[in-house]
DNA sequence: ATGGTTGCGAAGCAA
C-alpha cells in the first residue's frame, strides 16, 4: 500500500495540483488537511474520475480534512466525539485496504501559553483517548497529517531561532510521544534518517529555497503496518512550481 | 528585520 498525506491549504485553490500529483504518485490512499471546504462542496467527481472514492469532513472557511482511496473505503467516522471538536473539523476515519486510516490536522496552537496552545494540548490528548478506547495497537491504524509539531532537533531548520516558539516545545512533543508510547511509529524515520528534510516551508522571505522549513507532516503507523514500511519520500517538487501549497505531500510505501 | 505570503472573501484573520 502506498499512503500519503498533504496539507493542501485550500482544496478548492490546489485541486489541479492534487489531480495532477494523483497522476503521478498514484498512492492508494491520499490523506487531506486544511480543504477549506463545507462536505457539500466536496468534489467528489474529480476523485472518482481518477478512481478515488473519498470521504470530507469540512464545515467551510476553515481546516477540513479528506481521504481519498482507491482500495475501497467504508464505515466513515468524523471528529473525536468529545469536546475538543470544537475545535474544527481535524479528524476523519475511514478503512481502506484492510487499514483503518485517519486524517487529521492537529491545531496550530498560535502562541506558547495562548488559549490556542492549551487547546492543542487538549486535541492531542483527547485523540490519544479516543485511540486508546477505540482500536487496540495491534490493529492496522494509519493515523496522517499535520500534526503541527517537529519531533525532533533535526526536524527543525534552526533549533535555537525557534526554542520557545510552537511547534518544539517539551509538552508538544510530549503529546506527540504519548501517540508513539501507545503504538504508533513516525513510519518516514525508518527509512530516512537525515537531518533537515522539511515538509513545510513558509511561503514569506523565500524560505523554501533557503531550506527554512519543519518537518510536522507525518504519518504514524502502528506496529503491524510500520513493521513493513519499504520506502518514504517527501516529493519536494509538489513544493515548487505555480501555485503551490506551503505543504509538500509525504509518501509512505507498505508491502501490505 | 515583529518583516514576509497565501487563502478566503471582501476587512481582517489564520497560518
Amino acid at each position: 500500500m502506498r499512503i500519503a498525506t498533504w496539507n493542501v491549504n485550500s482544496l478548492n485553490a490546489r485541486l489541479p495540483r492534487v489531480e495532477e500529483w494523483l497522476d503521478y504518485a498514484r498512492p492508494d490512499v491520499l490523506c487531506m488537511q486544511e480543504t477549506k471546504l463545507a462536505d457539500a462542496a466536496f468534489p467528489t467527481m474529480a476523485f472518482s474520475a481518477l478512481g478515488y472514492e473519498s470521504a470530507s469532513h469540512g464545515d467551510g472557511r476553515w481546516n477540513g480534512v479528506a481521504i481519498a482511496s482507491r482500495v475501497g473505503l467504508d464505515d466513515v467516522t468524523r471528529g473525536l466525539g468529545g469536546p475538543a471538536d470544537d475545535q474544527g473539523a481535524r479528524l476523519v476515519a475511514a478503512t481502506c485496504g484492510g487499514v483503518r486510516v485517519h486524517s487529521v490536522y492537529v491545531p496550530n496552537g498560535r502562541e506558547v501559553a495562548s488559549e490556542h496552545y492549551e487547546a492543542k494540548l487538549a486535541w492531542y490528548a483527547e485523540l490519544l483517548a479516543y485511540l486508546e478506547r477505540t482500536y487496540k495497537p495491534t490493529d492496522n491504524v494509519a493515523v496522517c497529517g499535520d500534526f503541527n509539531v517537529a519531533p525532533e532537533d533535526r526536524d527543525v531548520w534552526d533549533p535555537a531561532a525557534m526554542v520557545g516558539s510552537t511547534h518544539v516545545t517539551a509538552p508538544e512533543r510530549a503529546s506527540l510521544r504519548a501517540l508513539e508510547d501507545w503504538g504508533l511509529v513516525d513510519s518516514f524515520r525508518l527509512v530516512r534518517s537525515e537531518d533537515q528534510l522539511f515538509t513545510w516551508w513558509d511561503y514569506r522571505a523565500g524560505n523554501f529555497h533557503k531550506h527554512m522549513g519543519l518537518r510536522i507532516d507525518l504519518v504514524m503507523l502502528s506496529r503491524p503496518l510500520a513493521d513493513h514500511v519499504t520506502y518514504a519520500l517527501v516529493d519536494r517538487n509538489a513544493r515548487k512550481g505555480k501555485q503551490p501549497s506551503d505543504h509538500a505531500p509525504v509518501l509512505i510505501d507498505i508491502d501490505v
